[in-house]
DNA sequence: GAGATGACGCACT
DNA sequence: CAGTGCGCCATCT
């Protein structure tokens, strides 16, 4: 519980801060640019301390862009209604056109890595 | 210190 | 093609 303690969660913040908006990821994306392709959960875990803070964690979302975190926040749609105030359309917490809106930092930020 | 959990992703059947 | 189960790694109890 100790902020300084979180090492892998700071990065998994910092990226899903770095995503813009009108985008989306997922947490496979985020996990792969951190080199940790096999800790996909440990992202969504991480997502988990990122309520309250300035992670937009609403748009970070499974690999199918399915609301799985939906069911995390206050309300019952509120990951929902975030994402379609920045314009993206979610059907049945399922957001259309996904790929369409995918972000992947491991391609956006490819440049700005280092 | 050890065990169980999890907002995922992939392999196997 | 579709459905089910397992593995992964860090955190939490």
């Amino acid at each position: 519980m100790k902020p300084e303690t979180l090492g892998f969660f700071e990065k998994v913040y910092d990226v899903a801060r770095l995503i813009p908006e009108g985008r989306v990821t997922s947490y496979g994306a985020i996990a792969k640019y951190l080199g940790a392709v096999r800790s996909a959960r440990i992202v969504g875990y991480a997502m988990n301390g990122s309520f309250g803070k300035d992670v937009p964690a609403h748009r970070v979302v499974n690999r199918v862009g399915l609301l799985s975190g939906k069911h995390h926040f206050e309300g019952t749609n509120l990951m929902q209604q975030l994402l379609e105030n920045e314009g993206i359309k979610v059907k049945d917490n399922q957001i259309q056109n996904f790929e369409k809106h995918f972000w992947d930092p491991t391609k956006e930020l490819e440049e700005f890595e280092g």
